[in-house]
DNA sequence: TATTGTTATACTCTATAACTATA
DNA sequence: TATAGTTATAGAGTATAACAATA
């Protein structure tokens, strides 16, 4: 069958990243984490003591979004949150957290790892540079 | 604020693959389409009689994904379906569905080369390639 | 006045199971 | 037996509006 969608570089784009996405979600099923998950495990281990707020920013996800995300990190006991001030709270990771990030982190890498194997050599190097153009 | 997802092309993938579609789905909004209805208009367009469940195919939506996108397509009078045989109907753009299809096409289009010009002249013809080894 | 955290809500997208009918 | 179309349902992800409390 025809696709003319084949030539579009913003479909091929989704596609890749819906394929992958689904890939590296489903490999960390196995620690009861989803992508969102981890990637807040990783930054709030980059910056302890990091708010809600910022974390919204950073990963743009909305404020409204991050709660149910925070609050089931919290209740698995991965992070705890204490208050910085009257209206702020701290984000930083338990015990069982900082171990659950390293066993994510085991994974993410082994994936990354296996997504660049994947493409030519020629265009590897390529690729972090023409994505970032897109969103940064 | 230290950012160690930064360094990971699936999030660089993702990240970008989200900006993309918010601002792709925001100009698509005037012509009251969303992506995966423009996808299925091109897909149609290009051949005309295809069935439901070989455009889920094509397009990596299920089944019973396509219902609905399919029926409002139909609802809003840009395809029509006709029988094949006793279980498959073929699908086809009718005439507004051509005139909407033709508007779409022009968005995307722009929306395409807008996008292909931000990347740096050293990485762009890379970035097809090194996407498509990614998934297909 | 702007920001933080939160509740409520709705829509899109995706996934699975199950069913009917036909090839 | 496999495929086409469908219904029902659930879970992610995303978006907006609104509110109380605090900076």
């Amino acid at each position: 069958m025809r696709d003319p969608l084949l030539l579009l570089p913003g479909y091929s784009l989704r596609r890749a990243t819906n394929a992958m996405g689904a890939e590296l979600n489903s490999r960390l099923a196995t620690l009861e984490l989803r992508r969102p998950g981890a990637a807040i495990l990783m930054l709030v281990d980059a910056n302890p003591g990091i708010t809600a707020s910022a974390l919204g920013r950073a990963l743009d996800i909305k404020r409204a979004n991050m709660v149910p995300l925070l609050r089931r990190l919290e209740e698995d006991a991965l992070i705890e949150r204490e208050a910085i001030d009257g209206k702020s709270r701290g984000l930083t990771l338990t015990a069982a957290g900082q171990q659950r990030l390293a066993a994510a982190r085991a994974i993410i890498d082994t994936f990354e790892a296996e997504l660049m194997a994947r493409i030519p050599a020629e265009h590897r190097d390529h690729l972090i540079p023409a994505l970032e153009a897109l969103w940064r």
